[in-house]
DNA sequence: CTGAAAGCGCTTACAG
DNA sequence: CTGAAAGCGCTTACAG
């Protein structure tokens, strides 16, 4: 087995000896350190003895080639950077499974950072990427979407949204059609005889927000139920907001039959609010949710809510980035459909005389 | 407004045009690109005049150094590798956030990784983080973690194993006290007044599945009610599993009263296929989980689990790291209390008579 | 206080 | 088929 000679450090005093570099090779195998490259790369022009010898000992050196230095060589890292409000969140969770599983195939590293839904922390983040020299980014549920359009003009660094969408030149994004299905989520509501329901949203403004309350909105007013402001709530996208906002319409003297809630996590909350008033789902009230987290179908009552393809969801983020990579770009705004699935969360509402 | 000249790029119409490099800054600035180096990395040599001087034009000019030749030339890369089973179980999330939180503050970036629990994709993983000279590894709930022993041998990388642990020079861990914890949820039981006490553990021989069956074996033990080999089902962590495990409990001819079960994920699964056998829980049965993951609160019942602090510990395997880069380094064993968090899914069994 | 030079570990025209 | 040379964008002794 060859031993490389570490200069400097004859006796291995130093715990972090140097790692074997392609020079190192070159001198074991009696070759110039172009040829150790061509070899190793696969290059065809070298001759398969000669190719077969160098990858053998470089295999024995346990020699592995510096990713850091191709970068800069090469002009790009194979690297990408995905930002997220929180990874603890199950929903993000799910999408970065999908980004990674990707990436990860097709010889992609991927950088994590979450901003914290923290404008200020996202700047960081993206001005690290922006050092790290990521060939492509991916952000989730942004707020501050819009503030990635002059990072990509300088940077020349495409950028998909998952989850928002602004229109730019440079911004792609994929996400769900929101409208549609939280008018599915709505109808399937009315369907059921609800004529109070309540939304019960998101603070933050973000745009899946506003588009799932249109929806709601609008099939509220196609069934003729009007819409009624005090049956609209916000939570935080969490279940503790979720809690806080079902207490808020528990207290309304006439309070809905029904609620559609702006994710699962907030409908985890409303529920646990609900049967804090002594009160029964689906008897006294129905509750949707959104995103069909792994969760839903376990809970007492199970969930009836609208399925994101969270991991595919990621997954074409990606695609859309490496398809960006090698080729002339068009703007993608990629839309997903959601599906509505029924569980025992939801049900007539009782009669009330 | 400086503007660069890009070269062999006139008419702009290549669409990834070279990012201003130190040099371009120098020659707006008229200095050399070593005094642009210093001045923007604040060395004090510099006079305060020109440092301001080249700032602002770097500013201007949008200027962000290339963290990949920084990296080549001091020989450290400033970021860390994190390996986990997958990115959408909650557990990770949890701790995944308390490791990069940890990591931004201190400068340094994160590569996230899925084994998704094949040693194959581990070892393709390890590989990658090698070349992409990570600083540092951090792997979650590896079954292959004697894996990374000759890995770090030969990267002089420490590696921290968050939730398993390996006896070894270069191995350091961060996990939770498994058999206390589990005695304390056990013995919970006990008092109760159960005497025929389900293990729902995990297939796949996690260190943590062999600590917490341990804990529960001492616990049944120290009571007097012995060990029924019977009452022992695996499933495999996740919901799907623990409903099948908790099925073959629920088919005993003399089942259980009670179950302690590895992991909240598997609780959940229990407490559907509990559900869907008309049973009630706790009256029928107690069910205690671990991890205590954001949904147990809003469970119905809520449910009595083992709280493991995942944040923090994701925070705890950072700073290990941290500590070991800046200093002569022993081995870090660090172990961490969980607490026992009694909600409603555990009560006394039933009088049979 | 500032500059010229060397070098980190690769890739890739350019010769031969 | 292989090698010598240049260069990617930085940092940092070494001079002055």
């Amino acid at each position: 087995m060859p031993v490389l000679d570490q200069p400097g450090d004859p006796a291995g005093t130093c715990n972090a000896p140097r790692k074997a570099s392609i020079k190192d090779i070159a001198r074991l195998a009696h070759v110039s350190h172009s040829t150790v490259s061509r070899a190793l790369s696969g290059n065809r022009q070298i001759s398969a003895e000669t190719s077969e010898r160098i990858r053998k000992i470089a295999e024995e050196a346990g020699y592995r080639a510096s990713a850091v230095a191709r970068s800069l060589v090469i002009g790009r890292s194979n690297t990408i950077g995905v930002v997220v409000t929180s990874i603890a969140d199950p929903f993000v969770g799910g999408v970065v499974r999908g980004i990674e599983d990707t990436a990860e195939e097709r010889g992609y590293s991927v950088f994590l950072a979450n901003s914290n839904a923290e404008p200020e922390r996202e700047l960081r983040v993206a001005r690290s990427f922006e050092e790290r020299r990521v060939d492509g980014i991916i952000v989730t549920s942004s707020r501050v979407g819009a503030m990635y359009v002059p990072l990509m003009e300088r940077m020349h660094v495409p950028v998909v949204l998952l989850n928002n969408q602004h229109p730019s030149e440079f911004a792609h994004s994929v996400l769900i059609d929101n409208v549609q299905a939280s008018l599915d989520a709505t109808r399937h509501l009315v369907r059921l005889g609800h004529q109070r329901i309540g939304y019960l949203g998101d603070r933050f403004g973000h745009q899946s927000d506003t588009e799932r309350f249109t929806g709601y909105r609008r099939a509220m007013e196609e069934a003729g139920l009007g819409f009624a402001p005090e049956l609209v709530v916000h939570g935080d996208g969490k279940p503790e907001g979720g809690e806080q906002a079902m207490a808020r319409l528990l207290a309304l003297p006439n309070r809905p039959t029904a609620v559609f809630c702006y994710n699962d996590m907030s409908a985890l909350g409303a529920l646990g609010q609900i049967r804090a008033h002594g009160l029964k789902v689906p008897a006294d009230l129905s509750v949707v949710g959104f995103d069909d987290l792994y969760f839903c179908r376990y809970l007492d009552p199970p969930l009836t809510t609208v399925r994101q393809p969270l991991r595919e969801m990621g997954r074409m983020a990606m695609e859309t980035l490496l398809h960006i990579f090698d080729g002339p770009h068009s703007t993608y705004n990629i839309k997903v459909e959601g599906r509505l699935i029924v569980r025992q969360s939801t049900a007539s509402p009782k009669q009330s005389r």
